[in-house]
DNA sequence: GCGACAG
DNA sequence: ATCTTGTCGC
């Protein structure tokens, strides 16, 4: 299903220079393992404030296996995705875009699928290989496989460990990148994956 | 055959 | 992802 849909990853279009309804999307799970929470949050890029969010509660779709993990998360997301009343201009992903084995990670699914521009934040490696990043904010180093550019290693902080940048869906690695620096002033990670972060944990601590 | 392996 | 205990740095 991967190597089908992945010809339809657009990989041309450079994304919204400057994007303003910008969401970020992560998942919660329940220690049982059984239940599971979705969050959408939509921050105005030029304030960083959250201006529309959305959750899903449910069931994990499928189990985790490095390589399918779209497959797990997918489904609760879309149906986050559905409940918003405001249309993102481009999707911050909990996970890889193209540096995936296959070359199409969560990132590229939740593009393709929903026709928006969309990138991957990592926050472990997947695949691939890079040379050490420099240690200041803004230092990046490629992230190498069999011979791809899959995506980046960045640094967004002075001295934190890096996060992985990788493109989902009608987007520029070079726009990603920017978009994740303008994402992260202050912390690590993207001020977008922070707030889905907190949300979808308080729907599931509400859910149980 | 062995090790690695997004969240 | 979640859980646990402790340590380091600002």
């Amino acid at each position: 299903m991967q190597e089908a849909l992945r010809p339809l990853v657009d990989l041309v279009g450079p994304g919204p220079a400057t994007p303003v309804m910008v969401a970020g999307l992560d998942v919660a799970y329940a220690q049982s393992g059984d239940l599971l929470a979705a969050a959408v949050t939509v921050l105005d890029a030029r304030t960083l404030a959250v201006v529309d969010s959305a959750v899903s509660v449910g069931r994990p779709a499928f189990g985790y296996v490095p390589g399918l993990f779209a497959f797990r998360e997918l489904p609760a997301l879309l149906a986050a995705l559905d409940r918003l009343s405001t249309r993102p201009d481009l999707l911050v992903c909990d996970g890889h875009g193209l540096a995936h084995p296959r070359r199409f990670g969560l990132a590229c699914h939740l593009g393709v699928v929903t026709g928006l521009p969309a990138i991957g934040v990592g926050m472990t490696p997947l695949i691939g290989e890079w040379d050490p990043v420099q240690r200041g904010r803004g230092s990046w180093s490629p992230l190498r496989d069999g011979g791809d550019v899959v995506g980046r290693v960045v640094r967004t902080q002075d001295g934190v460990k890096p996060v992985f940048v990788s493109v989902g869906h009608r987007m520029s690695l070079d726009n990603a990148t920017t978009q994740v620096f303008a994402l992260a002033p202050r912390y690590r990670l993207p001020e977008t994956t922070r707030t889905a972060d907190r949300l979808c944990r308080e729907a599931l601590a509400r859910a149980r």
